[in-house]
RNA sequence: AGAGCAUAUCGAACAGUCGCGUAUAAAAUUCGCAAGAAUUUAUAUGAGGAAAGUCCGGGCUCCACAGAGCAAGGAUGCUGGAUAACGUCCAGUGAGGGUGACCUCAAGGAAAGUGCAACAGAAAAUAACAGCCUUGCUGGAAGUUAGAAAUUAGAGAUGAGUUUAUAAUUUUAUAAUAUCUGACCUCUAAUUUCUGGCUUCUAGCAAGGUAACGGUGAAAAGGUGAGGUAAGAGCUUACCGCUAAUAUGGUGACAUAUUAGGUCAAUGUAAACCCCAUCCGGAGCAACACCUAAAAAGAAGGUUAAGACUGCUCGUCAUCUUCUAAAAUGGUGGCUUGAUAUAUAUAGUAAUAUAUAUACUAGAUAAAUGGCUGUUCAAGACAGAACCCGGCUUAUAGAUAUGCUCAAAAU
RNA sequence: UGGGGUGUAGCCAAGUGGUAAGGCACCAGACUUUGACUCUGGCAUUUCGGCGGUUCGAGUCCUCCCACCCCAG
């Protein structure tokens, strides 16, 4: 089982949304609740407001890319949604941005 | 080398490493009630010229059939061709723009009917009004003619005065008196006034003729010259324009030529309603089909009803339709070999068609192309498939090729 | 995927093809010792989201775009 997990439907994500942890930092937000399961379930969410669909998506990768280096040495048992802010211009950041934004949350967290 | 026009093509590349989707093969393991799914390894493969906007057209699926007619609604609108089809494309015609290469055009009908045309202007479509001209009546002015009156001048006649002589008494009478002379009178001429007639001009009224001219306006009833007329006018004529017919050329739109037409009066607007011609049944892959476990059925209506956007009629099919309630946040297919792409040949001006050969080049379903390191250069624009094709439109850093135009310079 | 709507001054907005109404706000003046209220005047820079077209003339009609909002499965 090492393919990650995603979450799919609408009232997965509002369950993580309303009832689960919020951390927030200067890129992103982040949301987590426990799930009874023993693996780790990601959901990713970007506005439509961000860009258009090859931003949005550029996006989107460069967090599933940093999720996946972080996959290994996180606590399991949590379901986890990421948050793009919206007034983030596409042009002021790069991977190194993300991965320090998300180390740092998942720090603060305490599920690193 | 500069400025530009048209057409076509490309739109970062390479190496290493970590990772993702799909297909195939292999073996087992895991999850799930099940259908089925996942994991590991190997190999192969993996976004665009616009994938976009969703503006047209078609395939495909369902709506019993997808049939007919009328109405309503919508779309298109020069000609010929191409195409599965189109509002697309190609080749032409006409109109407009540009020095030019070339570009743009929803480009049928306004004597079928209705509507609208602000302001200005006489008037925005019936031709009215002012003006011009003719005739009649009434008035005014000028000229001419006839008559009357007055004034002036000239002539004639008359005789007063002056002078002289004579007679008688200072005065009076008589006679004479010149190229002298006032008035009256007569005649003639001129001027002025009055009256009548005629002519011309003019004002008003009435009847008629006329549409050239009338400041405006986007637009004013063919244009210009000459003749003509009471005044005028296509009223006549020349040229230009317009319309029609015929002939020739062209498949055709149309072009050219000839002839005729002055009833050549009737403006513009149809991207105002409208008329004419042609076309259009509706909904959409979240369509639709299948599989598995679970579940719950009840009520009402029905051949005169209902049957996937509107109304009516006809035909035909078929037995179901509606409402309430319940049940999976299940799975698989649909899904990519197609009006396909590339190359060559033939036909055609071309769009395109036919034939042969070669190729199979994404198929996801919360959704795959990314991260890091290095090298190169022009330093990377617009931008991400979601059932599939043909177009259109819009965005786009730049690069390349071919043909052509203009200007300048040189020869 | 399909369908619908909106765009006019800083804000809310009306608008038959023929001079872009009105209100709030703002500015100036009057009134007042001063302020508020009230009254008067001004404020669309050739312009109605944008490029074109039809028309003598487009906010209005047509075409194509842009932005925003809503609805259905």
């Amino acid at each position: 089982m090492k393919k990650t997990v995603m979450l799919k439907k609408n009232y997965e994500f509002r369950g993580v949304l309303n009832k689960g942890i919020c951390s927030r930092g200067f890129l992103l937000d982040i949301y987590i609740r426990k799930n009874n399961k023993k693996i780790n379930q990601l959901g990713i969410a970007v506005s439509k407001k961000a860009g258009n669909s090859v931003k949005r998506n550029k996006i989107k990768r460069l967090i599933r890319e940093n999720y996946r280096l972080f996959e290994k040495d996180l606590d399991v048992g949590n379901s986890i949604v990421i948050l793009w802010k919206k007034k983030i211009d596409y042009n002021n950041f790069n991977f190194y941005d993300v991965k320090n934004d998300i180390f740092n949350i998942f720090t603060k967290l305490k599920i690193l």
